[in-house]
DNA sequence: TGTTAATATGGTAACGTTACCATATATATT
DNA sequence: AATATATATGGTAACGTTACCATATTAACA
């Protein structure tokens, strides 16, 4: 493969002469400019960042650090992510950790040797430690979506708390008392916040000790589907069910039909996280949506600031609402959308 | 930032000596290897990959270059591809192309000065000018999904064709003569292909000039939703619709939703690529269904074995079977597994 | 006209690794 | 005892770029 020097000498220049033409730095003519870029084409040059990095201390490439990208709700969250790089020329290097603080940790160390500039991570737990080992390595992080506990770094996110809460209160409005709630893992501050709003909610109309109609289990379909059925084996059976996220909600709304249930009818649900509508046959879901998209754009352009020395001194800490959308499932006569929502985007 | 230097010293050995034991190779004493790891935890070092790239021509990343990955294929596609890069120790960076062949020759040209290891492609156009740029590159590249003409590559995808071919014979099988097609854009391989195996399955019932009942747009929702309101304004009125992909599948729904049409009552509908059980809250859609993790893995294992010397000299070419999923789209009497889908993964 | 500033270009070294060769000791083989 | 081999370690240079400083020419200004 030609280098700059081959460059340099079939125009007949310096290489740094070429550096700056292939770099739009300095001075140079438009006479060198243009022998430079002919030898260029004549070559089929293609400068080495490997080099340029080394030298410059910068690689234009972040890490996107998350879970699971097949949860629509991460999908949506790295297509903002890569859209937000791109445009400002930066590359996106990713990678599922699937929940497991073992596997964040290899990841994050890898990517710091390969010197990216920043990290954007959904952190697997609540230990500080990844967040710790970028900073002592000088990488900026923004964490996304979840809080970590002990630690100060720009965060971006949802107010998981208040989305649980009005969605419980939604279910409450309708006249439900019994709601049990299918949690995520305990560790996961969506979890946890999601949980606290539903206590808030259900401290409002006096169950302060609703032990036996809360579960937690992970963020799956299959988790959903184990809960649920647990939930409505219980005497009385609970009236309505909330789903801590959009897996544990599809998983649930098999387990209910597995068990002969029908939504809304026999029983209401309502969940976290919607479906993108590109995805949906049938909206069917109630559920209080995050903007998982302007999550992205904000993280991300927060962290290209910070790299660029643009964002404030102090830790950042963004944090979006939730969208209560209304559809058939939580049943009632609130249903306000429920199978007409046709938007196209 | 301390480098390999500040260990060596640390440890009193050369800076060579810390390589070996980094990189576990070459001969070094136990005794050696304690004392450079001590260092190496006393000093936090964090061996920098781009010198190291440099001097030794490997990177251990591979690029995917896709077109957007929102679409669930592609999500799924994307974590087979980490899965199984992960697993060998790479890493990998991602790009939606928006099928602009002008944004995926620009993504290319930075991956390829990144000096990434290996390039898995699904090609936004026609145009072999990527291929070719990377191999003149000497980057081993596996096209995924599609075809492209005129070029010697690895390639891994799914007989669209056949799959197209088998939908529109369950639609025939079930009594159905005027079948519409909404197609993707042309030039695309996959569009083409499931263009060619709609003709196929309408000749065999000697419908050959099938012009009125073809439209052809691009892989979107908002696509669907405008060619299926061409289709059904026709007359006679077409009794099937064969969508071309996902997105435009659920765009054709809510396009007959609006016209007041009920599927499959008064038109049955199919298309290609399954939504993960994991997305859908009801399974409703017949479509021939694509393995796309199995894909993902299949091609990034033979980029890995292309990179590893252990691939045959020859191109390989491998195909996929999809396979017919039957639910209640399609309407008649060979529903097989219409709502009562309820596998877990 | 002399001085300053903008323009244009290049030489040398450094970024942090590892390949290559060299050296030295310890062990095994004939 | 002489030779070959395995083990252990290091010196030097190179990977391909750009920062820094130096130099030379031209244009602008007082």
């Amino acid at each position: 493969m030609p280098t700059i020097q081959d460059v340099a000498k079939r125009a007949g220049v310096a290489p740094i002469t070429v550096s700056r033409v292939i770099n739009n730095s300095g001075y140079f003519s438009e006479e060198t400019r243009e022998r430079v870029e002919a030898a260029i084409a004549e070559l089929g040059y293609v400068p080495n960042r490997l080099a340029r990095g080394l030298r410059i201390k910068q690689t234009n490439t972040l890490a996107l650090v998350l879970t699971d990208i097949t949860n629509p709700f991460f999908t949506t969250l790295a297509r903002g992510v890569e859209d937000a790089a791109g445009e400002a020329g930066f590359t996106v290097t990713f990678c599922n950790t699937d929940e497991s603080e073992a596997k964040e940790q290899k990841y994050l160390e890898v990517f710091l040797q390969q010197q990216v500039d920043g990290i954007l991570l959904v952190p697997a737990g609540s230990s500080p430690d990844s967040v710790h080992t970028a900073q002592k390595n000088g990488t900026p992080v923004v964490v996304i979506d979840r809080r970590v506990p002990d630690v100060s770094t720009d965060s971006v996110r949802c107010d998981s708390e208040a989305g649980a809460y009005k969605l419980v209160r939604l279910l409450q409005d309708l006249g439900h008392r019994r709601i049990a709630m299918l949690g995520g893992p305990e560790g996961i501050s969506t979890a946890d916040d999601r949980l606290a709003g539903y206590r808030r909610a259900m401290a409002e109309i006096g169950q302060t000790g609703n032990g036996d109609l809360v579960q937690s289990g992970s963020f799956t379909m299959s988790s959903g589907y184990e809960m649920v059925k647990t939930a409505v084996a219980k005497t009385p059976r609970p009236t309505a069910i909330f789903a801590a996220n959009n897996f544990l909600a599809i998983g649930a709304l098999r387990g209910l039909q597995d068990c002969g249930l029908r939504v809304p009818e026999d029983v209401a649900l309502v969940g976290f996280d919607d479906l993108p509508p590109a995805l949906t046959t049938f909206p069917f879901l109630t559920v209080a949506a995050q903007p998982a998209y302007d999550l992205a754009q904000i993280a991300t352009k927060l962290l290209l600031a910070r790299l660029a020395g643009e964002a404030p001194e102090t830790c950042q800490e963004i944090i979006l609402q939730t969208e209560l959308i209304i559809r058939q499932s939580s049943g009632g006569s609130l249903i306000r959308n429920g199978g007409c929502d046709r938007s196209l985007e």
